[in-house]
DNA sequence: AAAACGGGGGC
DNA sequence: GCCCCAGTTTT
């Protein structure tokens, strides 16, 4: 399907416009609309794989207090990193992972801004470098996480088995003035009716134009 | 393509 | 005890 005006008559675009309108604030909302600087969103981004967010949460404002900056960051040591990461898992890796972004952005002297920047700094993938482009820069990027990647193929607007996949394909038929909000709709959605078992499928008003591929 | 990373809270 | 949690890296 080709991006055109007409498709928020399509059964997809009704389906997202019905979702939008009924959106709470997702963590990466609340962190864009206290415009978070751009290096603590990234940190963020990296520490809130696969870990709840309230504990994100908690321990960014522990962390930001001790290491308000990406210099000062970049001369923590790895022990007293891990010890603040301490709940929410993976410390090991993320600590290694939060010091070497914060080295890298002090060696190029700036924060990444582009793609192929935020790409090739270690604990980012291609989830957490397209919220830095969204969230941080209002730049048009996708980011697909386990419940954009699980709502898309349920409402049966793709079919793909990896989430770069569905990256790829909702580049093709999503028109771009969509990009900015469908993952903080979606992930919004996927918490709180669309989960991963047992979905609310009588709370959704997006039910009617639903798939519901995999579901019952 | 699949496994490892990882501790805390819910059930 | 067993499961999941805004993924990424390694095998």
């Amino acid at each position: 399907m080709k991006p055109t005006a007409s498709w928020s008559a399509s059964r997809f675009g009704k389906a997202l416009e019905a979702l939008a309108g009924r959106r709470p604030l997702t963590m990466l909302g609340r962190w864009k609309a206290r415009r978070v600087d751009p290096f603590r969103l990234l940190i963020g981004t990296i520490l809130s794989a696969r870990s709840r967010d309230e504990r994100t949460d908690r321990v960014c404002r522990i962390l930001f207090r001790r290491y308000p900056t990406s210099g000062r960051l970049a001369r923590a040591r790895p022990r007293d990193v891990r010890r603040i990461l301490h709940d929410i898992g993976f410390h090991r890796a993320k600590a290694r992972h939060i010091i070497g972004s914060a080295r890298r952005v002090v060696e190029w002297g700036r924060m990444p801004d582009t793609f192929d920047e935020l790409i090739q700094l270690p604990g980012v993938g291609r989830k957490v470098a397209n919220c830095v482009l969204v969230y941080a820069f209002g730049k048009p990027a996708i980011p697909v996480d386990t419940h954009v990647h699980r709502i898309c193929n349920r409402l049966g607007w793709v079919r793909t088995k990896t989430p770069e996949e569905t990256e790829r394909r909702l580049e093709r038929i999503l028109p771009r003035r969509y990009w900015l909000r469908i993952n903080e709709v979606l992930v919004a959605h996927g918490k709180a009716v669309c989960r991963p078992i047992r979905p609310r499928c009588g709370e959704c008003h997006a039910s009617r134009w639903c798939r519901k591929v995999g579901v019952g």
